[in-house]
DNA sequence: AAGAATGATTGACC
DNA sequence: GGTCAATCATTCTT
């Protein structure tokens, strides 16, 4: 019985089920709430819950019509047996015909609600599966969050919030972002180096004005610089290191690729 | 139209 | 539960 297993697991079984309706609480609290994708999702559960309000109006007013149509023909045999006998049996019959010809329309009416249920559900996953590129804007400031931590590229909970706010996507995009970002850079460094020095010279910049407004007189140029490479926590430090730095300062304007420091095996964590 | 880029999904791992 | 790696599916670029 898929099609019932469907309305049930949508919720779209009535109360006239009667014990039914306790498996229906079972299989919607089974179903779990997938609470995330907020705007597109609440947008579907409305027009399920759309679907399901006409198909309860539906259901009561089919229920409606075969009671008066009963009582209909009941009338009706009530004035032949003045002419003919009835007898009980041929009344049953008559009762029965109009209760199979309604629940069979109301079968039709489930199977219908069924179909648009399942249109709904297809929609809603397409528009989940299309994807749109993040804006240019959005890409900028993930980019510069992962260049400026290039040591250690994994954002916070909270990191991830904020950057999420920032850019207008959700926080699991912004985890998808980073997943997609550090496998891919690992893989190919070379191709990102460009943007690394790139983001790498924005920041640069932006933290030498901060400089140059706090300490006028310094020789100080070396500003904060991302890392080269991101690598494996315990190696953090060690390739942290100033030397590494001024490295990285040298190749970002000569547009030199500096060796990438990765272990052999691991992980990134 | 083909290939590259990119966001999302999935399964395995720890 | 978060991440990696492979892969899918769509969008962008050439």
């Amino acid at each position: 019985m898929r099609l019932d297993n469907m309305l049930l697991a949508e919720g779209v079984a009535g109360p006239e089920k009667g014990g039914g309706s306790a498996a229906a609480a079972a299989a919607a609290a089974a179903a779990g709430s997938p609470t995330d994708n907020s705007i597109e999702h609440s947008d579907y559960r409305a027009k399920l819950s759309q679907i399901r309000q006409i198909y309860h109006t539906e259901l009561e007013k089919y229920e409606q019509a075969c009671n008066e149509f009963t009582t209909h023909v009941m009338n009706l045999l009530r004035e032949q047996s003045r002419t003919r006998p009835i007898s009980p049996k041929e009344i049953e019959r008559m009762v029965s015909i109009i209760h199979r010809k309604f629940s069979s329309i109301q079968m039709q009416l489930k199977q219908s609600t069924c179909e648009a249920v399942m249109i709904l559900r297809s929609r809603f996953l397409d528009a989940r599966r299309k994807r749109r590129n993040f804006s240019k804007q959005a890409t900028e400031i993930l980019n510069e969050y992962f260049y400026s931590h290039l040591s250690n590229p994994y954002p916070s909970e909270e990191a991830k919030e904020e950057l999420a706010k920032k850019c207008s996507i959700t926080v699991s995009q912004v985890s998808n972002w980073f997943g997609n970002k550090r496998i891919r850079y690992k893989k190919n460094i070379g191709k990102f180096q460009e943007e690394a020095n790139l983001y790498a010279a924005k920041t640069a910049v932006t933290a030498a004005h901060a400089a140059a407004a706090a300490v006028q007189n310094s020789q100080t140029n070396s500003p904060t610089t991302p890392n080269s490479g991101f690598q494996m926590k315990d190696e953090e430090f060690q390739l942290d290191s100033a030397e590494n730095k001024n490295t990285l300062l040298t190749n970002m304007f000569t547009g030199g690729y500096p060796a990438p420091c990765y272990q052999s095996d691991g992980r990134i964590q």
